[in-house]
DNA sequence: GTAGGGTTAG
């Protein structure tokens, strides 16, 4: 025995308590230490001190000394494969986790356990592999781990990233105890596919079950209150959050507050966030972010001064929030600000701040800075280009939008939904129908169509071309279970815009039947039909329907079809008693209707009092002098129609500078 | 040694 193995054979347990105590603390360093002593004295014969040596890189997530180690080992352990595998899943490497799975099983030295099984179902549900999940399930249940509840749990997690709702609903079923880490998997993962409904209702059984809820219940749950706006079940989970001592959490606390926030409740948000001692960038950033989503921009800039003052440093999640103020502020010096700020940070090539950038850009009506900020992006990634597309679209070029999703195309860069909500406006703005054929193609080849959102838009591109042919069509090819009110409102107004009004009145009651509850907009819509088409009784019953049954508060886009309704029947005096007696303030568009309206049925007497409002309310619209004119001219005051159009060419003339910038920004 | 949780662009 040379003096090395003698060394070894009294040093041995000594490293391997250390090695231990040092695996425990994650300290790589000190690994690395003993790793080095290892070395000096040659004691790499041990295979149990390499084995250890290797799971505790492995532990302190080393991929390379762990790898390099446990390749050389001559014996693998079942603990070692277990440790390597759970490094690689840890370390996003899940493929290399599920080869060394398949080389152990294949060789059968040794064979998976309980704990083999969780980390093996974890490496197939972040690679999306199903097939390869369900055979490793159907191994649980034949190596009889089917009823260990973590191989259970992680059974129930795979299946729900999977998107196999009833799989996982089954796991669960078949579980005899399920903890709540499993009613909190069940919970996260119906919300987490779209069914926030079953969420809760999940969690209402768990708490009849009497199984006490934790933090990981009550962050899910609140998730699922904000996005059903469900303030009520939200207080409730507050206080049972207080009651429990979850407060202490600063994940509860910033789900709590971003409850409050989804559910547009920024009052009590704001004063949340005001009662909380410790607060961390997320906090600050959830209520900035919120006063942006429920469109207080200046509440959100307000609200990052006071985070600096209090030392909390914006993120790259902030400065997207804050730019996006700026842009529906149309405030180009603070979004000017936020950028050289991102550049200082060195945050500015983070794909969130490029995008989020581009749409500041945009909103701000500089197209050419925010293609400037496109231009130097990676443009590998869909959402810059989305942010673009969208940002042309906003500032109406929409043959550039087009151009640059061709461009797209060409780059190889994979189009995706909000890809298609930003660009197909462009088609509608553009109302040509052979484009709108080619991406109606595009649409159905990789298909999008199934997206309603897509399809409703695709209506109002058929419709904005003259096409309600085909835009009927589209609306038909949705199941009617699925159709929304969204899509009612664009089939209806279409018809309406083409003066089809007892055609887009018989879908609204369609739409009625079918159960869907009409809102502001799809009586505009239907309201507008009516005037369009001179279907006078129907639009008064209508709005009488709306008034009575919906308990809708008239917003004054709806008197405007009103007035337009009974002026173009000629009952000019209703329209304008109407617009007197109405409770909201009038404006140009109610004032307009019924000057509109005397134009056709000559009335100067009413006609002059509707002008002098438009005049008072829309200076700057040369179409109120023309109408007035042509009233004029039509009972034949020639005089009066012709002093009236000298004053169109007055207006006419001090628009013309601001109209020219326009075009030359548009160049 | 295993399973579940918060803010973000379009």
């Amino acid at each position: 025995m040379n003096k090395a193995n003698r060394f070894f054979s009294t040093a041995s347990p000594h490293f391997e308590s250390l090695l231990r105590k040092y695996s425990a603390s994650n300290s790589l360093s000190e690994t690395k230490k003993i790793h080095a002593l290892i070395i000096t004295y040659g004691l790499f014969s041990s295979s149990q001190l390499c084995s250890k040596l290797a799971t505790t890189y492995a532990q302190c997530h080393h991929v390379s000394y762990a790898s390099q180690l446990f390749d050389k080992l001559p014996k693998r352990t079942l603990f070692s494969c277990n440790t390597m595998m759970r490094m690689y899943v840890q370390m996003g490497r899940p493929r290399d986790a599920l080869n060394m799975f398949v080389e152990m099983f294949r060789s059968g030295r040794c064979l998976p356990d309980n704990f083999t099984y969780p980390i093996v179902i974890k490496a197939c549900s972040e690679l999306l592999f199903v097939d390869m999940g369900v055979g490793v399930h159907g191994q649980t249940i034949k190596a009889g781990f089917d009823l260990d509840t973590f191989v259970q749990n992680s059974l129930l997690a795979m299946y729900m990233i999977a998107r196999e709702k009833e799989a996982a609903q089954l796991v669960f079923d078949l579980m005899e105890e399920p903890t709540v880490v499993s009613w909190n998997t069940l919970i996260n993962g119906y919300f987490r596919n779209n069914c926030a409904e079953e969420a809760l209702r999940v969690y209402s059984r768990m708490m009849d079950e009497g199984v006490g809820p934790d933090c990981a219940t009550v962050v899910s749950v609140l998730q699922a209150c904000g996005v059903l706006k469900n303030v009520e079940l939200g207080r409730e989970v507050h206080a049972l959050a207080l009651e429990k001592g979850f407060w202490g959490n600063v994940v509860v606390r910033n789900a709590l507050l971003d409850m409050y926030v989804k559910c547009g409740q920024m009052k009590e948000a704001q004063l949340l966030l005001n009662g909380m001692n410790e607060k961390d960038v997320v906090t600050w950033t959830t209520l900035i972010n919120g006063y942006v989503v429920n469109g207080d921009a200046r509440s959100a800039l307000m609200l990052c001064r006071m985070m600096q003052l209090e030392g909390v440093k914006p993120n790259l999640v902030s400065v997207a929030s804050l730019l996006s103020a700026c842009g529906d502020l149309v405030s180009l010096k603070h979004g000017k600000c936020l950028h050289a700020w991102a550049i200082r940070k060195d945050l500015d090539s983070e794909v969130v701040v490029e995008t989020a950038l581009i749409d500041m850009y945009a909103k701000c009506n500089d197209s050419n800075l925010s293609y400037k900020v496109f231009m130097k992006t990676s443009k590998k990634r869909t959402a810059p280009w989305n942010a673009v597309l969208s940002g042309f679209v906003h500032n109406r070029l929409a043959r550039n939008a087009i151009q640059l999703f061709k461009q797209m195309l060409v780059e190889n860069v994979r189009p995706d939904s909000p890809t298609f909500n930003s660009l197909l406006p462009a088609y509608a703005i553009l109302a040509d129908l052979k484009q709108a054929m080619n991406i109606h193609c595009y649409l159905i080849r990789f298909g999008f169509l199934c997206k309603l959102e897509v399809a409703s838009m695709l209506v109002d591109i058929y419709s904005k071309c003259g096409s309600l042919g085909y835009a009927h069509q589209i609306f038909d090819i949705i199941p009617p279970k699925d159709k929304d009110i969204i899509i009612w409102s664009v089939i209806i107004a279409a018809y309406g815009k083409h003066g089809h009004g007892e055609m887009a009145v018989s879908l609204f009651n369609q739409m009625v039947q079918s159960g869907e509850k009409p809102n502001e907009v799809t009586f505009t819509s239907v309201l507008h039909a009516c005037s369009h088409a001179g279907l006078v009784d129907e639009g008064l019953s209508l709005f009488n329907f709306m008034l009575k049954k919906y308990q809708v508060i008239p917003r004054v886009d709806h008197y405007t079809c009103i007035v337009d309704l009974l002026g173009r029947a000629g009952r000019l005096n209703d329209a304008y008693n109407l617009i007197i007696t109405m409770p909201i303030a009038h404006n140009h568009a109610v004032w307009g209707a019924l000057l509109g309206a005397c134009v056709i049925h000559e009335n100067v007497e009413l006609g002059e009092v509707a002008a002098r409002w438009t005049f008072e309310l829309e200076p700057e619209n040369t179409g109120n002098y023309v109408l007035l004119s042509k009233l004029y001219s039509s009972v034949g005051r020639w005089r009066d129609a012709e002093n009236v159009r000298d004053m169109v060419n007055e207006v006419g003339l001090r628009k013309l500078p601001a109209r020219s910038l326009v075009e030359v920004s548009n160049m």
